[in-house]
RNA sequence: GCGUCCGUAGCUCAGCUGGUAGAGCACUCGGCUUUUAACCGAUUGGUCGUGCGUUCGAGUCGCACCGGACGCACCA
């Protein structure tokens, strides 16, 4: 096991430091602070400063003590704006008091009071004439040296995390940044922003196995939702004509660098539109909020450049096959077609596969998926796997159905809403004949859903987008855990 | 669930075909210093993930287990 950051000799130290300063009648854990600036705005008012050079002005600075040199007479304060030096020495603050400093850790909060010079290395600092501890610290901090790099150690205690690397800090301001441009976005066109239940009945609107709980003084199992789609339509159909929701999902699978268990995703439900008009909007919301996070529409993630440049690439499913491995799907009229195809082409799973339509995906997702790599809307799914989709206007068999890919990996799903509530039966039965045969991530009959749409709902388009990979992509993180502040962990097992 | 790799001081790591458990950093004490110290000196710190086995002798070899990382599978 790792450390968890409570060596006890170190700890002991500090609980000695601290009765040290208690005897001194020093509250270690005062309650307030004014302070005058941040780091940053000192070093942008003062940024023509020479080297060497004083000023009368005084200042008062806090912030955490991350690194101390000269026996304390050089002090780097950190604020959440960035670094201010301290320099304490014995022609500015009284001895004894400057004997005390040394009463303080790395990690401990510290405020101070001083006027502003630039040293003659450069470095902006406040002379202190005087200071406070705001905080006293227990458990040391990381060495800095080598930096806190134990990924599970970094994940369990993200806040240590947040404390020594700041680009950690800086991903998760850049999260908060990406979902309120896609807010302003929305909020800008007339949508309305609403929150559906948790916690539901039936989990349906996509494929995927449920958490389950339980009601104590209802006494029934309930499930945490794994989609937004069934309530937003509701909405919908109550008159609302343009709804999303930014909200946390939670799917019972497997735990990788691209899925945590909970995950943000929007929803959005629009009326009178279809896909071909959701793609358009889609790509406008995304380039936005690539410009807004990243600054350009062009970012490198993992080392490829991905250029979120409108229009994206559309591309059908039957083409991205033809295109990869110069199967043509039309020749394939039967589920037993596709297999003996898929078969012949080799490296397809066909475990789960149990339609034709299921069978073109597997081989999309097996031989073209990875190569996806610039921003690509693939068009035009099989209607098999796509129960709340519209069938394409033109092409039978298939549904108006897109999803977004880069990097190849899935970005987005959207398609023109199914409204025919006949139809919606129909396929939702079918899901619920799958479910009973032992296909667990089969879509439940939803009967009150259909009950809504039989209560009529305009033509719409929805889509969702999985805001944590949208994230990730944006800010170059190799794992959906550096874009989730507290991931899911296993329990620690003593 | 499967595969590969990993687990030695608080941190980063060394430790050869089996033979006295180490270094740097951190911490503590001391020194020096009115502009950079990631300095100098000394001390402290270990059930080598756990258990069993092989051996005169195991950090090292074998087996099992625990924990983790990554990949695959599952999943958009």
């Amino acid at each position: 096991m790792t450390s968890e950051q409570d060596d006890s000799r170190l700890r002991q130290e500090r609980l000695r430091k601290l009765e040290m300063i208690r005897e001194l009648n020093i509250n270690p854990y005062p309650y307030s602070f004014t302070r005058s600036h941040k780091a940053q705005e000192l070093h942008e008012k003062y940024k023509d400063l020479p080297a060497d050079t004083e000023t009368e002005d005084v200042v008062r600075v806090c912030g955490r003590v991350l690194n101390e040199r000269n026996t304390w007479m050089f002090v780097d304060l950190y604020d959440d704006s960035g670094k201010i030096q301290l320099f304490c020495h014995k022609q500015n603050i009284p001895e004894e008091e400057l004997k005390r400093l040394r009463l303080l850790d790395k990690g401990d909060f510290l405020g101070a009071e001083g006027t502003v010079r630039r040293t003659k290395q450069g470095e902006l600092s406040v002379k202190v004439t005087s200071y406070e501890i705001l905080g006293k610290t227990l458990q040391p901090l990381p060495d800095s040296w080598d930096g806190f790099t134990d990924v599970e150690a970094r994940y369990r205690h993200r806040y240590v995390d947040m404390i020594m690397n700041p680009n950690v800090r800086d991903t998760f301001r850049k999260r908060s940044i990406a979902i309120r441009t896609i807010r302003e976005f929305l909020d800008s066109r007339g949508c309305l922003e609403v929150e559906t239940p948790v916690l539901q009945v039936e989990a349906g609107g996509a494929d995927a196995r449920p958490f389950i709980t339980h009601h104590n003084t209802l006494d029934i199992d309930l499930y945490l939702r794994i989609a937004t789609e069934l309530h937003l339509k509701r909405l919908i159909v109550g008159g609302f004509e343009r709804v999303y929701e930014i909200g946390r999902i939670f799917r019972n699978e497997g735990i990788s660098t691209r899925h945590n268990p909970e995950f943000t995703m929007l929803e959005l439900y629009w009326a009178y539109g279809d896909y071909n008009q959701l793609m358009d909007l889609a790509e406008e919301m995304i380039v936005e909020t690539a410009i807004k996070v990243a600054g350009a529409s062009k970012v490198t993630y993992q080392g490829v450049e991905i250029d979120f440049k409108r229009p994206f690439r559309r591309l059908r499913m039957v083409d991205a096959i033809k295109e990869t491995t110069g199967l043509d799907c039309s020749t394939l009229k039967t589920f037993e077609d596709a297999k003996t195809a898929a078969v012949k082409l080799g490296g397809v799973d066909l475990t789960h596969c149990d339609t034709r339509g299921h069978v073109l995906n597997a081989i999309f997702e097996h031989k073209a998926e990875s190569s996806l790599i610039q921003p690509t809307f693939l068009i035009d799914y099989p209607v098999e796997m796509s129960p709340l989709t519209k069938p394409h206007r033109t092409n039978p068999g298939e549904v108006e159905r897109f999803e977004l890919f880069a990097y190849g990996r899935e970005l987005a799903n959207g398609y023109s809403e199914l409204t025919d509530p006949l139809d919606q039966r129909q396929r939702l039965e079918e899901q619920a004949a799958k479910k009973a045969a032992g296909n667990e991530e089969a879509m439940p009959l939803d009967l009150d859903f259909i009950n809504a749409m039989e209560y009529g709902m305009p033509p719409t388009m929805g889509i969702g987008i999985g805001i944590d990979r949208l994230v990730m992509l944006l800010t170059d993180s190799a794992s959906i855990r550096d874009v989730v502040a507290f991931p899911t962990m296993k329990p620690i097992v003593k």
